[in-house]
This record gives C-alpha cells, structure tokens and sequence, in this order.
DNA sequence: TATCTGGTTTAGATGGAGCTAATAAATAAA
DNA sequence: TTTATTTATTAGCTCCATCTAAACCAGATA
C-alpha cells in the first residue's frame, strides 16, 4: 500500500521530470516536497524497491511505468478536484490549489468517478492544465512557454501554474487567464516581457521567471476567438 | 496541532461519551477504532496533555470543553460531507460513510463553510444525524431507541446508524429509513423486534442490536405524514 | 480476608517520515 | 593534476502511531 507521501513524492518526480525522461535529481525534489535532500535519498530508495521509481545513485532518479500511473492517477485527482471545486462550490482560481493538494490524496476511485461525471464537458482543470483521462492517458499539451516567444508574436494564453496563488490572483486582475489572446509588444533585456491583451488594454509587464510558468500557442496573425475558460469568479 | 488521528479518539470519546457525562473507558474506544489498549492508554495520556480530555488511570476518559469542541466540530465535517455526497453528488446513504471519515480530517474550513452553503436547507445528514451548526450548536436529538418501545407504539423513524453499509442497505430495502411510520407489531423474548412500515406492508424482523441504533420519535397514536429525507437513490 | 480474573498500564519494539551533522562522490577551478 | 565546491549519501536521532508481552489494579469470588 503506498502513503500519500510516497504518492507526493511520485507527484512531484513527474512534475520535474522532463518529455526526455531525463534522470531528476535530489535536490530538485527536496525543494518542490520542501524537505532536506537526505529525506528525498531515503525515500527514493524505498520507491525504487518497490520498483516505482530508477535509482542511479547520485544521479537522480526517474518513473517506472508503475510509477508515473500511480504519478498520473493523483494528478487526474487533483484536477479533478480543482475543477470541480471552482465549477460546482464556488472557489475562486487561485485558492484551489492547496485544497486540492490535499484531498487527492484521500478521495475514493468512487468519488473520483463521481466528480468525474459531473463534469462531463471538462477536459482542463481552471488553470488550463488537461485532466488525464479515466484509463489516465493525458491529452497533448503545448510545449510553449510564454518566456520563449518572440516580439510581437501573437499568442493566446494555454494554461498558467496553479502553484502561487498571488501570482494567479494577479494573473487574474491583469486579465491573463486561460483563452486570453495576447501580442508580446516587449523583450527586455532585464529578464521582463510585456504583453498586451487587448489591442488597446494596458500592457503587462512579467518577469521572465513568471513568463516560463505561462503556457501558450502562437497564433498565425489572426488572432482567434477567446476560448471558454472554467476560471472561478472573485 | 492535532493529528487527525486525535480527531479520531476525540470523535470516538465524544460518541461513546453518554449525556451524563461518564468516562469512557480504554477497551470502548479501542474497539470502536479498531486499534489495541495499550495504544489507546498512549494516546489517551497525550490528549490529557493537551488538556483535550480528562483522565482517570484504570478508569477512563471523558472530553473537556476544548476537546468536545474539536469532536464536533469533525462531526459537522463527517455530517456536511454526507450529506452533500448524497444531495450532490449521487451517492447512496449506505456508501457515504466510509468517505466521510477520510475526508472530514482533510477539508478546510473554507471547504466546510462551502458545503455548509451549498446544503442551505439541509439540517440532517441522511441518516437523519443532525448536522452541527457552525457555531458548533448541536439540535436535540431524540433519545428513544426503537428498542425501548413496546408492543403497539406507533413511531417515526428519526435516525439510523451510519457504520454499517450492510445494514443500511438492507433497512433501506426493507423501507425503514428517517421519516419512516411503523408500528411495533411484536417483541419477540428471544431479542427480536417486529415492525410494519405501512399497515398492509410486509412486517419487518430486526435484531434487537439492530433496533437499539434507531432513533425514534413515538407518535400520539396518529399517524404523521413522512417527512422528507435526504436519503440517497440505490 | 485471600485469591482470581479482566481490564489497564508499562516496557520495549517496529515502521513511517522527517531532521542534523558528518562523510563521500562528482564536478568545476586552479 | 590537484584542490575546491557542490551535491548526495550515510549515520544516527526524534516524533507519531501502532503492536506484543509482561506487570499491575480493582472489583468479584471463594
């Protein structure tokens, strides 16, 4: 039987770990779980018995085919959770995040259906991130991040971090949300990227370091329809 | 902080605890929890230590204000969950117990005050166990068992034990769930309970364990109009 | 009053998850 | 190539919640 711990630490080694299976290393993992890196040594080993995770000793560590089910399942929770939590009970975007941090751990594979079938339609949870499917297969995911556009490219925002909820609160406020279309009017050289969202709003300056948490598809020119978003009111 | 495995003992103390105040003793609450004495002796002398109960050696526990306050304010969590899993969400009254004691250790009060809205009308879980206010208030509840009655009495059924899906299902099935009519039809010596739900119905055959965890209200000899119950569709 | 018996408590162990301090390995710098 | 620095691991401790086996009380029985 696996400890919401371990399902964490699992969690966590998916979240860090790159689409080139890279190995992920100790101290990447300390710092998302905030624990020291020997607690990660030990508890990397104990995974790696129970043939969840690869070891290579002072290398890293990276998911077994079990393992990234087990790191999947929790993240459909978690979605799940967070869209439903803004869809039915009325929470706002940027608060979900902890909620749901915990309870995926602690629903049942019924409740899990339950939310589930009620929200037919939803297929991303309020930040845009996709829900894996019930056989846990995750749809494709852009692989662009707003940090890595260029001046003047036209976007329309994907999906943005669910980690810090200031962050989203702002975010929120600057009307950067998932379907927002945006033009990038600005690269400065001090690691800041301004957008515009609407061709006659104000524009937003980011630092670099938020840009990367933004997920975004180019547009050719044309910019297209805001799509429906599922974010929670204020 | 509390565990949410002191929530438990504290939940447990507070069910076993009788209206008079008398101490509950180690082997009760062990088996109401599934765990050994000497475990309960450990645990019970750390909730005395936070000054959650008081204790008596060798001859129980009973709750101070403090940790009467904690249990129910668990039972809300439990009682909200329940509820809003049947109303909400599909469940069947005989289900929702086993995920409303995971979860009542892990919603936020910001996730109780939700549910709590969402269940505006909602005064009872669905067995009928009234739900505390958030005030933590608790509505009287009745104190007559369907095993005190006698040959003849005319009741409503008030409330039933949750703990066991089995049993519900099965009183669900035999039509004896709150806001039920029945007349006491036979008392068996051999602990053995009789009872017609409606007066041409099948008459209904419960031990009289099964009988002392249904709460009754015994009418003036005049049958009442079934009140509206939360119970959930198989 | 002395003894038995059942429930309670103490003693001591285990497994989980975390920590600090010290050591070892790998990498970067001199 | 040797040294310095960063990063990982080992060693050993703590707390939590549980257990078993042994000792202990207290009320019932003889």
């Amino acid at each position: 039987m696996l400890t919401n711990v371990m399902e964490d630490y699992l969690k966590a080694i998916y979240e860090l770990q790159d689409a080139d299976q890279e190995l992920v290393s100790t101290s990447e993992i300390a710092s998302q779980l905030s624990v020291k890196p020997p607690t990660v040594t030990t508890m990397t080993k104990k995974l790696a018995e129970r043939g969840l995770v690869e070891r290579e000793a002072y290398n890293g560590v990276r998911l077994t085919d079990e393992g990234e089910t087990v790191a999947i399942e929790v993240i459909r929770h978690h979605r799940l959770l967070e869209a439903y939590l803004v869809e039915q009970l009325g929470y706002d975007w940027a608060e979900v995040h902890e909620e749901a941090d915990v309870l995926e751990h602690h629903i049942s594979e019924t409740l899990e259906q339950r939310l589930a079938e009620a929200l037919d339609e939803t297929t991303v949870d309020p930040h845009g991130a996709p829900i894996p499917s019930e056989t846990l297969a995750l749809a494709s995911r852009s692989d662009t991040y707003l940090s890595e556009c260029e001046d003047g490219a036209h976007l329309v925002v994907v999906e943005v971090s669910d980690r810090d909820p200031e962050q989203l609160a702002y975010l929120d406020e600057a009307g950067i949300t998932p379907g927002t279309n945006l033009v990038v009017t600005e690269i400065a050289p001090i690691d800041l990227i301004t957008v515009q969202p609407q061709p006659d709003d104000t524009p937003v300056s980011l630092p670099m370091d938020v840009a990367r948490t933004i997920r975004v598809r180019e547009l050719n020119d044309e910019p297209e329809q805001a799509a429906t978003n599922a974010r929670g009111g204020a």
